[in-house]
DNA sequence: GTCTATAAATCGATAGAC
DNA sequence: GTCTATCGATTTATAGAC
């Protein structure tokens, strides 16, 4: 029977969907440790044994979530570099698509505190961070991109490293701070680019 | 026996204080919900059941440091202040002074992140979050600080709360990656100061 | 005051009916 | 494909010996 089969390929990829929606929401609220495959089920309206017959455990549906958050955070990265030819405009483009995301609460901003997670927890599946080291490294682009905003005059002279990871770091912990609800909306992006600015800020005092 | 009873108020001070000194390393580094009272155990050196002789349970401990947190960077918000009588000051002394602690390793650099957990994970003791609405309100002395150094022509003219935000974002966003050993060393604070900073930088582009 | 042993509860994962 | 019932392992917290 071809038409069923095809419809429950379409039935598992639906139901895959919706376990790693709802997986999403639940991690980034509580972490994955404090996150029950019961807590998962309910916010997917499924049975808690359901959760088995697509992930082989919380552990595989935690690993899946960190992979697509780092494709997610290459292809922006990538996407960035393609529309704008000018370093600072790649940068500016990247800190304004991020904030939106975040601001709008979508599944991007959902996937930028699970990285953090990701990266500073400790009790993740080991596999799960390889995706930071593969091709892609999200952080190396980001470095090169200053560099490059560094010789054309468009980025202040100082560490390419330490700007990246300052960038980051206010990114990530705004992201959190809004996804938790700590803070109503995002600042300004412009207020992050302050740091990059190549012109040497004179304080009047 | 007054002389044993005075022993017995020294011994008990003392492994209060290592509890808590052993459970905030482990707590930062696998977050509340990851922790077990083993865990903390180990670290501490003791057995198993005497974490219960001084706490009643891990909660407890964890709503304990997240007081001694909030008391802490209410206390380093005071220092600065009357350290120092320019706002721009105040704020370069306290990125400075975050910044030297969480390069340290010491206590304080993990109550940062112990505060950025208690404030986003969500699932901490309820009490615990009630530091942060007390007479002290460590937030809103960095809006007052950059309200008054915007006054005095220090600071960019900008929303005060989001500037504040971003600010803390930023810091700790990096204590988190510092602790979690995922940068080997915090960047300049000078980098971060540049936010705040009164002169409007020029792009060049 | 400190430990070992254990009770009680929770949760990830599985089995089997429908 | 989905659910209910349950196993097995882990963990918090307690009880009692020393």
């Amino acid at each position: 029977m071809p038409r069923s089969e095809e419809a429950n390929i379409q039935i598992k990829d639906e139901r895959q969907r919706r376990i790693l929606s709802s997986a999403l929401k639940v991690f980034i609220r509580k972490g994955f440790a404090a996150t029950k495959i019961s807590d998962i089920a309910v916010e997917a309206g499924m049975s808690n044994g359901l959760m088995y017959h697509y992930f082989q455990s919380k552990e595989e549906i935690y690993a899946e979530l960190v992979r697509r958050a780092a494709t997610f955070s290459r292809r922006l990265l990538e996407q960035v570099q393609a529309d704008s030819s000018e370093p600072i405009d790649q940068l500016r483009a990247l800190a304004v698509r991020i904030f939106q995301t975040v601001e709008q609460q979508q599944a991007g901003g959902h996937y930028f505190v699970l990285i953090l997670e990701a990266m500073t927890s400790g009790v993740y599946p080991a596999q799960a961070i390889d995706c930071q080291h593969g091709s892609g490294r999200p952080f190396e682009a980001l470095v090169g991109i200053i560099e490059e905003g560094q010789r054309r005059g468009q980025v202040v002279q100082a560490d390419p490293a330490q700007l990246a990871v300052t960038f980051f770091s206010a990114v990530v912990g705004l992201a959190l701070l809004k996804m938790s609800g700590t803070i109503r909306s995002m600042p300004d992006p412009e207020l992050l680019m302050r740091v990059f600015s190549a012109a040497s800020p004179a304080v009047a005092s």
